[in-house]
DNA sequence: TTGTGTTAACTTGTATACTAGTTAGACTAG
DNA sequence: CTAGTCTAACTAGTATACAAGTTAACACAA
C-alpha cells in the first residue's frame, strides 16, 4: 500500500470508497458475485480491511453475505427505495421550510455556483458529474441546517435509491426538469416561501417514481421485484 | 465459543448487543476506555469480531476509535441527541398521521398489550423494562407503517439520544407522563385524528429536551459540550 | 530538583493461517 | 446412460501473528 492512499483515511476507508463508488455508478451489477479475495488482490491489500468494507456495505443494504457460500451485490429493492425516498421527502420538506427563516452569506454561495454548474452539465457534462452537483446540492441544506450527522445516516439508507437515480440520469439524458427543480427550491428558499420550497421539494424527490416502471421493464435483470 | 451463542447469530453481532446494551445502560460509561483485547478476554472470543462490534458500533458514534492509541466510550453531545430527536420527531409525525387512515387488527392488539405493560410497569417495573416497552411501542408504529428497515437506520443513529432516554427513567421514576402519551398517541390513532396524534407526538419528543438541563448539571462528566 | 532520553508495555491496523461449510464436477458403480 | 458419491476448489468466519505508533514510567545526567 502506497503512503499516498493511506494519507486520504485507512485501507479499509479506501476499499470501502472504492467498491461503493463503482455499485452506485454501475460498474458493478446488481446481483453480480464478489468476494473477499478477488477484491483483495485486485486492490493489492489482505482480506481484513477489505472484509471490513464488505460488512459496512452489507450493513447499508448494497451486499448480501451469506457465509460460507458467497457475497453478491443486491439487486435494486423497491420497497428500499420508496422507503428511502419518504425519508429524504420527510425530512427534506423540514430542512427547506426551516431554511426559508434565514440564511447564510456561504450558503448563498455556495447554492448558486452549485445550480450554476448544474447548468453547465447540462450541455457539455457527464451523468456522473451531475449526480455529484445533486448529491451535493442537498447536502448544502442539511448542512445550512445544521445535520451533517443527518445526512450521514441518511446517505447510509440511500444505496438503492441512488443506483436508480444515476441509472435514470444515464438512460435519460433530459436533464432539465432535475436542474429547474433545483433551482426552483433555491429561489423559494431566497423568496422565503416555505410552502413553495417544500412543495417543490415534495415533487423533485417524486420523480425517481415516475420512471419506475419503465426501468424495472428494460433492466429486469438488475431489480429484486 | 459455545454452540448456543452462535445459534442467535454470530460472534460478531453477539459481541455487539452485548457492549451496545451496557452502553445505552450505563453499564459502561461516557469517557470510559475500552480495549478490543480486554473484551475479547472478557466474551472469550478472538479479536476480529470484536473489532468487527467496534467499527459498528463507532459508526453509530458511541465509540471513538483513535488508531495506535486507544477506545473510547464517547461522551454524549447533545447536538448528536437534538439531531437524532429532530429525525425521530419528523419521521413519526408522519407516521401516525398516515396510520390514521387504516390500521390492522394485529396492530391494534399489539398496542394494546404493550401500553397494558407500561402501565402496569409505573408500580413494579424496572427502568430498564420501560425503556425496552417504550422503544417497542415506537418500533409498532413504523412496523405497521411498513418502514422497518427506516426503523433500523434511524435506530442506529439513536444511541446519545436513547443513552439520555434511559439516564432519565432511572433518575425520575415518575413515568407517568411517558405512559399518558403513548396511551394518548394510540387513541390518537384509533380515533383517526391526524392532527391530534401529530401533536402529542410532538411534545412527547419534546420531553427529552425538559430534563436536560439538570442532568447536564448532576453528570456533567459524561458530557461533551 | 529538573530535564531528557530510553525503553517497555500498551494501543489499533493489517496480514496471514486455520476452520467449517457449500458447491460443482468428475468419476464410478449399476 | 444414469444415479449417486466423493473430492477438490471455492466461500466467509474466526484466530493469531506481526507492524507501526503512542504513552508513561524510570533511569540518569546536569
Amino acid at each position: 500500500m502506497s503512503t499516498v492512499i493511506r494519507a486520504n483515511g485507512s485501507t479499509r476507508n479506501y476499499v470501502y470508497k472504492t467498491i461503493r463508488d463503482k455499485i452506485i455508478n454501475w460498474e458493478i451489477k446488481p446481483g453480480q458475485k464478489i468476494s473477499e479475495k478477488e477484491v483483495s488482490e485486485e486492490l493489492s491489500v489482505s482480506r481484513t480491511p477489505v472484509r471490513e468494507a464488505f460488512l459496512q456495505l452489507a450493513q447499508e443494504d448494497l451486499l448480501e453475505i451469506y457465509p460460507q457460500i458467497g457475497t453478491v451485490v443486491s439487486k435494486i429493492d423497491f420497497s428500499l427505495v420508496e422507503e428511502a425516498r419518504f425519508v429524504r421527502e420527510t425530512i427534506e420538506r423540514a430542512i427547506v421550510r426551516d431554511l426559508c427563516e434565514n440564511v447564510s452569506e456561504d450558503f448563498i454561495f455556495e447554492m448558486e455556483t452549485n445550480v450554476t454548474m448544474q447548468a453547465l452539465c447540462i450541455e457539455k457534462g457527464t451523468h456522473k458529474r451531475l449526480f455529484e452537483l445533486d448529491q451535493q446540492f442537498h447536502y448544502l441544506l442539511y448542512k445550512e441546517n445544521k445535520k451533517i450527522r443527518t445526512w450521514m445516516f441518511i446517505r447510509q439508507m440511500n444505496g438503492h435509491f441512488d443506483r436508480l437515480r444515476s441509472l435514470r440520469l444515464a438512460s435519460d439524458p433530459n436533464w432539465n426538469l432535475i436542474v429547474n427543480q433545483h433551482k426552483e427550491i433555491f429561489e423559494n428558499i431566497m423568496k422565503k416561501d416555505p410552502a413553495g420550497a417544500e412543495a417543490t421539494m415534495g415533487s423533485h424527490l417524486l420523480l425517481v417514481n415516475s420512471e419506475k416502471e419503465s426501468l424495472k421493464e428494460n433492466y429486469s435483470n438488475y431489480f429484486k421485484n
